[in-house]
DNA sequence: AATCTAGCATTTTTT
DNA sequence: ATGCTAGATT
């Protein structure tokens, strides 16, 4: 860094890169709109256009600002930079997430919004929490509308930007019976009181006082000489407010992305960002990266005839220097364990062929579907790792431990007060709570303080006084330790001296020994911070722990968690109708979430660079109940010149496709096991009104019937002749749901009602004649 | 006040 | 199947 190249020609940063890469990395000034495919090298030419910004001395560290979606992004890119650079990202303040910069922001600044710059962040747990409160106390029934819609709904109109007073009568009329609105107002008080704020309001305050304070926008428009932000395509309506509000002055703005990617709009994202960046920005200039470095033609083919049933797209022709490669594996099963069998089988195969298990992913649609592998992958003995799912700090006992800590950081936060007043129980029961509660209320005090107070009193009983008392005592003392005890060890004394730590010792269940561990694991992860405060902000932002570097092991993860990275083989579980695409997808949302779904699984196909393996199995358990399912769509809609079809199934998988794929919808009377899924219940609702015990053929009217293409199928149509040796009332035998009388024949398929299982419909070519 | 039990709803996805 | 809540029990 001590010498500036003359030239940006020779600057290392350029090696490598192929013309649009290049072009985007040297196109600094005014708005510019890259649109990077899947695997075309966006993060490389997004650090290098970093690397060049600062190399040229164009901007310093500081008056760049890089926003990103994930802490995992924003870590990679601190990472390349870093190596492109040198030190210099150590002075780069404001690359992030977009909830980071956020916070950063808000703490210079929050006095503004009525906050004090030490101000707590509160998690989805504390929120949840004190709007049932707030439920509570509005004598609203929490089952009719529960917290958890209520907090969906907040959050929706913080990702618009809306404030309470933004809320007009017909949005606050979706909760609560047009009380919306008004829990709202309740909720923003609330926090405001207690110096706290939730993670949309790390957004959302922020663009309020850029919105109202013209001094403060006018000093990050002058400060921020260049912003950029990576998978644009994700960002909501506030994200999208912000960066508008920031790059109006100065107009250096890159946004990279790609609309083929947006799987975010269930949290707010608007893929319109995307689409409209030239209006809002005349003169953009737009770049796009097309040539993947990362997959085989096949499976960029099978990702591009997916996703090429989807409309209104930008549109990007994906091409590759890669030699062939193997096509695409579609693998049919029998049922979810069976599934797992074969994927951990061809893992062990793999491994035997040299192939690192770092190297070999499976995803899937859901969180639960990784339970299936986990099973196997113990039973057998393969290593495994499952990303995402209950994240170190959203654990219990971590989550208890912070809240001593929060409360001994910031005597005012009565989350945390409230959630360890009585762990471990000190016989501090509701009533002497809801005494507590009643004098902070009338006092104004927050409940430590109020705790206090109340001691003096005879409000509580005597040996509620006195566990309270030496509560109160404790934290007083805690906070004084503060002062000159390291943090690490402030902590150790804070857990003992609670009794918290003997609260587990004293269990004997048999994850107490883990928890302990995870106890001693936060006060080692402590030590890497300066001091308390600096810790619970990094806490409160990543919710994830980065965990060591370990052995190789197999990922095990959601498609959504995926997004961005790469692994040689891939294996994509549970292709079916109802699970991918989801349940949810399927009864709402209509072709927008479908089309959704299918740009996840053009995402998932594209995370693989050398072989991709997609399974479906015909049989799932569901809720505890056996269920049996069809293929994805998706299957159907893969180019047959890509893929290679197998199944283990007597009969072959084109058979099985085909007698699928013959109908014109094959997927409209897929009822869901014992119809318990949320659509279902729906559909039942009307149904039962009007027939009751109604059919499953009257099940079909629920779901506009979508006609699935199928001028690329690669199945061999068959037809759907049925089995000449059944008829109706005939006992039959099925592995799965076991003995049972057809009621029903349509062609190849069966309606039966199973002695166990209840009334199914099943092949006909997995039934077999019970004598 | 703490523990136990039955009944219920639940499943996308995450900063 | 599992996890949570409210209500009953100790």
């Amino acid at each position: 860094m001590n010498t500036p190249a003359p030239t940006p020609d020779d600057a290392p940063y350029l090696a490598g890169l192929n013309p649009p890469q290049r072009e985007a990395v040297l196109t600094t000034d005014g708005p510019v709109l890259v649109l990077a495919g899947a695997g075309t090298g966006k993060t490389a030419a997004l650090t290098a256009r970093l690397a060049h910004l600062l190399w040229t001395r164009k901007a310093y560290p500081s008056e760049i600002l890089a926003v990103t979606f994930t802490n995992k992004a924003a870590r990679e890119m601190k990472e390349r930079v870093g190596r492109l650079v040198g030190a210099a990202v150590e002075g780069m303040p404001w690359l992030g997430t977009f909830h980071a910069i956020g916070a950063k922001m808000l703490r210079r600044h929050a006095e503004l919004v009525g906050l004090q710059s030490n101000f707590t962040i509160l998690d989805t747990d504390d929120q949840l929490r004190l709007l049932k409160q707030l439920i509570v106390a509005a004598n609203i029934d929490e089952k009719r509308f529960p917290a958890r819609s209520l907090a969906g709904l907040i959050d929706e109109w913080k990702n618009k930007g809306l404030t309470p007073g933004d809320v007009d009568a017909g949005e606050s009329e979706r909760y609560g019976a047009g009380r919306g609105g008004e829990l709202y107002q309740q909720y923003q008080d609330r926090l405001k009181a207690v110096n706290a704020c939730d993670f949309g309001d790390l957004l959302l305050h922020v663009l309020t006082i850029l919105k109202t304070d013209r001094e403060v926008l006018a000093h990050y428009q002058q400060r921020f000489r260049y912003i950029m932000v990576d998978e644009y395509q994700d960002t909501n309506s506030v994200q999208y407010l912000w960066l508008r509000l920031l790059a109006q002055e100065r107009r250096n703005i890159c946004c990279v992305g790609d609309d083929d990617q947006s799987i975010y709009s269930w949290r707010g994202a608007q893929v319109e960002n995307i689409l409209r960046f030239e209006r809002d920005f005349p003169g953009a200039k737009v770049i796009r990266l097309e040539q993947n470095y990362r997959s085989t033609p096949h499976i960029l083919g099978a990702a591009g005839g997916v996703i090429a049933h989807n409309s209104g797209r930008l549109g990007k022709t994906l091409w590759t220097e890669i030699d062939a490669g193997e096509k695409v594996r579609v693998i049919g099963v029998w049922d979810g364990p069976e599934e797992a069998r074969r994927v951990g089988d061809e893992i062990e195969s793999a491994q035997r062929d040299g192939t690192s298990l770092d190297d070999i992913a499976i995803l899937v649609r859901a969180q639960h579907q990784t339970r299936e592998f986990e099973d196997r992958f113990i039973a057998i003995g393969l290593p495994y790792r499952i990303v995402g799912g209950f994240r170190f700090y959203e654990r219990a006992e971590i989550r208890d431990a912070l809240a001593y800590l929060r409360i001994v950081n910031q005597p005012a936060d009565d989350l945390a007060f409230e959630r360890i007043v009585n762990v471990p129980k000190r016989g501090l029961g509701d009533k002497a709570i809801a005494r507590l509660h009643q004098l902070a209320r009338a006092e104004g005090l927050p409940l430590s303080a109020a705790a206090a107070r109340i001691l003096d009193t005879d409000e509580l009983t005597p040996q509620a006084r006195r566990a309270l008392g030496t509560f109160v005592g404790d934290i007083v003392r805690w906070r004084e330790m503060a002062v000159d005890l390291a943090h690490p060890d402030l902590a150790r004394q804070i857990l003992d001296e609670s009794g918290y730590t003997a609260m587990w010792q004293a269990d004997k269940s048999a994850d107490a020994a883990g928890r302990l561990e995870n106890l001693n694991e936060l006060v080692r992860a402590m030590e890497e911070y300066e001091n308390l405060g600096a810790f619970l902000e990094h806490v409160s932002l990543v919710m994830d722990n980065e965990g060591a570097r370990e052995d190789a092991k197999v990922t095990i993860m959601t498609i959504h968690a995926a997004k961005g990275l790469e692994f040689s083989q891939v294996f994509l579980a549970g292709w079916e109708e109802g699970i991918f695409p989801s349940q949810r997808a399927l009864d709402e949302g209509g072709t927008r979430s479908l089309e959704e779904e299918r740009r996840l699984a053009y995402v998932a196909i594209t995370r693989a660079r050398r072989r991709a393996t997609i399974l479906h199995a015909a049989n799932r358990r569901i809720y505890g109940q056996w269920t049996s399912s069809i293929p994805s769509r998706f299957v159907a809609e893969l180019p047959a010149d890509h893929v290679d079809q197998e199944t283990t199934m007597s009969g072959g998988a084109s058979l099985w496709r085909a007698n699928w794929s013959e109908r014109a919808d094959p997927f409209a009377d897929v009822g869901r096991g014992t119809g318990r899924g949320p659509g279902w219940q729906r559909a039942a609702g009307t149904l039962d009104a009007a027939k009751p015990g109604g059919d499953w053929t009257s099940r079909t009217f629920t779901r506009e019937p979508t006609r699935v293409v199928e001028s690329r199928s690669p199945s061999v149509s068959l037809g759907n002749k049925g089995r000449s040796d059944l008829s109706l009332g005939m006992r039959v035998f099925h592995q799965k749901f076991g003995y049972g009388a057809i009621v029903a024949i349509e062609g190849n398929k069966l309606e039966i009602e199973f002695e166990k299982a209840g009334l199914k419909r099943v092949m006909d070519s997995f039934v077999s004649l019970s004598a």
